[in-house]
Order: C-alpha cells, then structure tokens, then sequence
DNA sequence: GCATATTTGTCCGTATGTATA
DNA sequence: CTATACATACGGACAAATATG
C-alpha cells in the first residue's frame, strides 16, 4: 500500500450502518488502479503491450478521463510507460532496471537491518513471513512462497520506520515483480533462499544485525545474479 | 548505465521547438505540474491551503480534467493532499515528516557517500555546488546559498547511479522545502554548514570515504535538530 | 511524398453524491 | 433539517499528432 493510513468509509447511502470493517476504495480511480495494478504484477498484462485508452475504458466501464487518472498513478510508480501522442504501454525491464532494482533494495534492506532492533514489531511479522514460505515449500506452491518472500522483505524495509521509505519500496517491488513476469517458473527461482530468509532473522533476533546484514547484503547480490542470468536467457525483443 | 525511468528523449524529427534549452513540455499537465510544484516549494502557496478546481483551472486557464491530473501527480509526490469529497489541500509538514525525511536522508545519503569513488562526475557537482554556496554566501544571498545547498546533497544521492533514488530524493527534497516554507529566515540555517559540506567533500576527494559518511550523518542529524528545534517553536497551527 | 484513418490531448456540459453552513 | 456549494464521474466534442496505405 503506497499511501498510508486512508481510512475510508464506505460509500452506502445508509449513513446509519456502522463501521463494517471493511475498507470501500475512495474512489473509481483508486480502485482502478489496484486492479490495474494486479493485472500488471501478476503478469496478466505483458510488458510493452499498448493500452488502448477506447478499449480498456470500454471493457472496464468506466470514462477515459477516469482511466487517464489512473494512467498517470500507475506511470508515476514506473508500471506504465507514456510515449506523448501515442499513447501507454507496460513498461519494460531492462537489464539495466534490475541492475537498478538490486541496488536500491541492497542500500535500503541491509541498512534498515542493521539498525534494526529486535523487539522491533516487524521482526515478528518476518518471522510469520519465513514459517508461510516453509508451509508453501513444503506443499509446492511456488507462488505462494514467492508472496512470503516479497512479504519478508518487505517486513525488513518496515523495520526503519519509515512511511516514505516502505511507499517507495513497495514501488520498486511491484517493478520487480513485472520484471518476474518476464521469467518462466519465476517463483521457483527465490525458492532456494527461504533457509538464507531463516538464518536472517535468527542473526537479527539475536541482536546479531551486523551479521544479518551482511547475510542480506550476500542474499541480494546472489539473487540478483540468478535473476539476471535467467533475463539474459530470454528470447531477443 | 543509463537506465531509465521515463526520460523522454529521442525523438529528434526536428520538429520546429523553440529552443530554450529544456526539452519542450510534452504535455499541458506536465507543464502545470512544474509551475505548480515550484509555486509549493517557494513557498507561495501555503500549508494547509485548499486549492480549489475551479478556481485554480480558471486563474491558470485549464479545464478542471487536466487540473485533477495534475492534482493526482502532486498528490503522489506529497506536496498536495486528496482529501475524499472535499478536496486538496497543501500539504501540512508535521514534526514526524521531518523526523521520518531526515532518517531517509541518513540512510541514503550516508551510504551513497559511503561507497562512492573519488572519480565519479558526482563529485564534481558537489565541488560546484560548494563553490556556488561560499559565493553566495560571500554576498549575502541566502537563497542561493539554500539552492545550492540542495544541490550539493543532491549530488551525493547522484553518486549511487540509481535513477531510482534520484527521483525518490528530488521527491523527499521538495518535501523538505516545503517545510522550510513555514520557518522564518529558512535559508540562513544551513547556511552554517558549507564549510561541513567542504570538509565532507574534501574526504571523499581524498578517498576517506568512511569518513564523509561519519560526518556527513553528524550533519544531518545537527541539521534535523535545527528545523526540529525552529518548526516546534512555530505558532500553533 | 501525400491523403486518410485512428488515437491521443484537451475541453465543455451535466448529473449525482457528499460535506458543510 | 434543509439548502447550498463543491468534488466526483460521466459522455460528447474538437484539435492535434501519429500511423497507415
């Protein structure tokens, strides 16, 4: 979630009804944009595909001035690709993106680990992260691991306390998670780090956080190398 | 490597743009957005003011649709906030965005110094940027001295080669001076620390690199004591 | 190289729901 | 509680730019 706390309610005309708990979007845009969202990081939309203003306004129902609204959220967050005059395409990774990517993730991660402390509340939510991925393994849900992992790094990013720095991380990992979508059997690829994960945050619940994030420091450059290999493997665009 | 976020280049047809050196505003909400952004960062339009759609797409002669789209970029970049059904409003610093502003500038900028060569072309903006501030300062513009301050910090981030974190930084930067817009005299307070920003410099130059980190985290946080200590004895909002 | 069709960029008018006086 | 003002979202319209034959 990029922004923050947005506590809505809903848009019922019965004002009497209390709080049901569950969140309304705020706005046709708003929720636009998640579902857009989705489709794009769970691979539904390929990347350099073009978004027909028409089309997508027609099949969602709703007007082109709403769906240009939502274009412009998801192009901020580098999902969406405009060309002036021609119109927008989902963007495309590069090699250069994921260089880019790694790089970010490894001066926000390692830092917020090492500065962590363990008390910190999302240590507990990495820990729930760890024991979701070894259920997924061992079932086999691939995909399933790969949510946990994304949910562990991002716990990590958390452990900075830091508003803007999770809205910009959460940012770079749905790139990330286009740049997945480019691989075959993507989920496979993070699985082998889940016990790396579990080594982590035992170093870091032991208040060992130089050496967690050292641990992370090697995880990232290692995984890195692994995603790059396997994009470099593509078929040419 | 030049990875891109969305740099809109390479359409050299020629065509018959007039030269003023920038590329030409792609688009009317682009254009708006940059007025606008540099009417909020100088202080122009205050925190907490509500921008009214009509009124502001008459004054500025655009229909409310491109001003909404415009309203929606600011909105993700923090300087404007969307409130449902009421509209937007200047964003309002509080104490806890300096706090959480300043532990992002930590954590990016003293790592960003911290692994840098001495030969990246960074370094250089940050010895122009140097040289500009003592200028400045020599005939008393204080403005001048607070740009160019800005761009010096700027330049470090810049030593990280991650298109990414320099869109996120010049996002937190213009943040930061809409902070500054609700002090009194707000550039004379960093005016003190050219000569930190020199020695700051002159270790990475030297390649003590450890070193212009150390100092460079010893400034931020004096700094951040400093807006801290003059934003609190602001009158009551 | 030129004419045409398609799509984007921008604007206007309007209906509806919400917040506030 | 009613009334007013305003944000929200829609659909239509036209100009400009691009793509196509």
């Amino acid at each position: 979630m990029p922004e923050g706390a947005t506590v809505q309610q809903g848009d019922d005309k019965g004002r009497a009804a209390p709080d049901n708990g569950e969140a309304v979007p705020v706005s046709v845009a708003q929720r636009l944009a998640d579902v857009l969202r989705g489709r794009l990081i769970g691979g539904e939309l390929r990347p350099g595909e073009k978004l027909s203003e028409a089309a997508l306004s027609a099949s969602l129902d709703v007007s082109r001035n709403t769906l240009r609204e939502v274009f412009r959220l998801l192009t901020k967050e580098g999902l969406l690709r405009h060309e002036p005059h021609r119109g927008v395409f989902v963007s495309t990774p590069s090699l250069g993106s994921i260089i880019d990517i790694y790089r970010v993730r490894r001066m926000i991660e390692c830092r917020a680990i090492a500065e962590a402390s363990p008390a910190h509340p999302g240590v507990a939510r990495m820990r729930l992260a760890v024991e979701d991925a070894v259920a997924a393994r061992r079932r086999g849900d691939w995909r399933d691991v790969g949510s946990a992992n994304m949910r562990f790094h991002a716990s990590i990013v958390d452990l900075a306390d830091s508003d803007r720095l999770n809205g910009f991380y959460s940012q770079i990992a749905a790139e990330l998670r286009l740049c997945f979508g480019l691989l075959d059997d993507p989920e496979r690829l993070h699985a082998p780090y889940i016990d790396l994960n579990a080594a982590i945050l035992d170093d870091l619940e032991a208040g060992r956080g130089a050496q967690a994030a050292a641990r992370l420091e090697s995880y990232l450059v290692q995984s890195e190398r692994t995603i790059l290999a396997a994009f470099s493997r593509l078929p040419r665009t």
